[in-house]
RNA sequence: CGGGGCGUAGCGCAGCCCGGCUAGCGCGUCUGCUUUGGGAGCAGAAGGUCGGAGGUUCGAAUCCUCUCGCCCCGACCA
């Protein structure tokens, strides 16, 4: 018999760790919270940065590399922030076999460090924006982990900048919100929905934070990427100064904006299924699997079929395609390794096909046999191509589909506090800190975003009752 | 840091309460034969410091003490 994994309606916890490792995405390692990213996880998350990353350079931005290492001292200067990573830090007391003078940071995010070189760097308004990305990885010491989604170390993109003016800078930020968004919605094919922070869920040491908030599977919210507004904070905190065009001394308006392989998380819990992962198109690792069903004992069968394989191998381009010719599984074995590993779409091609010209399509964000078709093995690659931008069409409707069937928009707070278990609400919020504190100890939801698409007028809030500007998104979080 | 659970073969587990002979089962692995359109069948084989240390006992996977680690649920967080 073989180990089934356990459906999501039983244990969503227990089928994600276990999706996670059957499909060999990432596996724990010997140290508590520390996870390895195993060569199937890691192809996604290439894919992942491919397409940020190509944004990023169509937007102006260039890649750099700063040190792992952070001078205690430099965590200091910014209060807020200080006071948010502080408790979170794993910090090198001792190298070369000596106690430091200063014990070194292990970056949980690189705003003072960079801060402290753009504060050498820029001295004139002709040195601005300077707009720098780094890819690396960052630690933090988390109380409580989840594979890919809360690691103590991960992997992600920290994009900052630094600007002439607050517009500029509050443009920039909006720009990469965007940008994020566009990620999410076009490649990743997860509805997000872009918004502004409340005060107390904002960045330590932001102005303003902007994120992109995503349901998952189990209709708990999940920040999937954050841009932050941090105002003058850390220009004036680092020091980082340029002479204007009026021979002014000004402080830079800096923003830092972050998407981690927390991503790798989201896509495996807004598409999986019982059956385990479902990959968008536009960025699994392989997008079609093709599955030869071969007797044994009939070697021209074997030829004619694996000689039709080959020439619609040569038909495919640029679809990312792998053979599966291991003829010691059994096809309906090889059908199940596939699905759990979520690539979007298989051939199966055997003797029988073979003489109907025909091939069997098979859609992996549709199970069974209502996934199935037999297409015509002359235009196949042009089928195959149609389908598979089908597939990331379909995955993004699906997964909006669920997210807005399970959103509500409570109008007494009797009823929100009901709703908001069971998904997304949608209510007036005063913005008032109290208003928070209060359904936060009452609810075990948080406010996820201010959205920035907002109705016209205004509304009361759902809490208080006193007049609200803005609507909220309320929900349980990871 | 609180609450719960778990460490026994590569993986998943049983055995422990109530100590006893050679520590079991399933999957996987290896060998052979038969099989291949939804996780193949039969036959044989290999594989163990029972997380670690100490104690009780004629005898410990099992009881006691200490300890290390992991997972899940809360508080805190990308």
């Amino acid at each position: 018999m073989f180990d089934k994994i356990i459906p999501r309606s039983e244990d969503y916890a227990k089928w994600y760790t276990q999706v996670i490792r059957r499909a060999e995405m990432a596996d724990y390692a010997p140290v508590r919270g520390c996870m390895v990213v195993r060569p199937y996880g890691y192809a996604l998350w290439e894919n992942v940065k491919e397409q940020l990353d190509s944004r990023f350079k169509a937007t102006g931005h260039q890649n750099a590399a700063f040190p792992l290492f952070i001078p205690m001292s430099f965590i200091e200067k910014e209060a807020e922030h200080v006071e948010g990573f502080k408790p979170e830090l794993a910090v090198v007391t001792h190298g070369g076999g000596k106690k430091l003078e200063e014990p070194l940071v292990v970056r949980p995010t690189s705003e003072t460090i960079i801060g402290y070189m753009y504060s050498q760097w820029i001295q004139s308004y002709r040195d601005l924006p300077v707009l720098i990305n780094q890819w690396a990885n960052v630690v933090r010491w988390e109380l409580r982990t989840r594979l890919f989604i809360r690691t103590m170390e991960f992997f992600w993109q920290e994009g900052h900048t630094a600007h002439a003016t607050h517009a500029e800078a509050e443009e920039e930020t909006l720009r990469i919100l965007e940008l994020y968004t566009d990620f999410a919605l076009n490649e990743a094919a997860i509805p997000v929905i872009p918004g502004r922070k409340s005060e107390s869920e904002k960045f330590p040491g932001a102005l303003t934070s902007y994120t992109i908030e995503a349901m998952m599977g189990d209709k708990r919210a999940l920040q999937a990427g954050t841009s932050h507004d941090l105002g003058q904070n850390f220009a004036k905190a680092f020091d980082i100064q340029y002479l204007d065009a009026n021979q002014k001394q000004q402080h830079c308006w800096t923003t830092s904006w972050g998407v981690s392989t927390r991503m790798i998380g989201a896509i495996i819990m807004t598409h999986g299924d019982d059956q385990g992962l479902v990959l968008p198109p536009r960025i699994a690792p392989t997008q079609l699997v093709i599955v030869p069903i071969i007797p044994k004992n009939r070697d021209t069968d074997k030829q004619a079929v694996m000689q039709a394989v080959d020439s619609i191998c040569e038909t495919l381009g640029e679809v990312r395609y792998h053979v599966d010719d291991r003829h010691d599984y059994s096809p309906g074995w090889r059908f199940n390794e596939w699905e759990l590993k979520g690539v979007p779409l298989r051939i199966e091609i055997g003797p029988r096909d073979l003489a109907k010209q025909q091939v069997v399509l098979a859609r992996r964000d549709i199970p069974g046999r209502e996934g199935k078709a037999f297409t015509p093995i002359a235009n196949v690659a042009e089928t195959v191509k149609d389908m598979l931008d089908t597939i990331q069409a379909d995955m993004l409707k699906r997964a909006t589909e669920f997210r807005d069937m399970n959103t509500f928009e409570p109008t007494t707070y009797d009823s929100f506090k009901e709703v908001v278990e069971e998904g997304f609400a949608r209510a007036w919020w005063c913005e008032n800190a109290e208003c928070e504190e209060q359904l936060k100890a009452e609810t075990q939801a948080t406010i996820r975003c201010i959205p920035i698409e907002q109705p016209d007028g205004d509304g009361v809030c759902i809490v208080c009752g006193e007049t609200a500007q803005d609507i909220a998104v309320f929900a349980r979080a990871y």
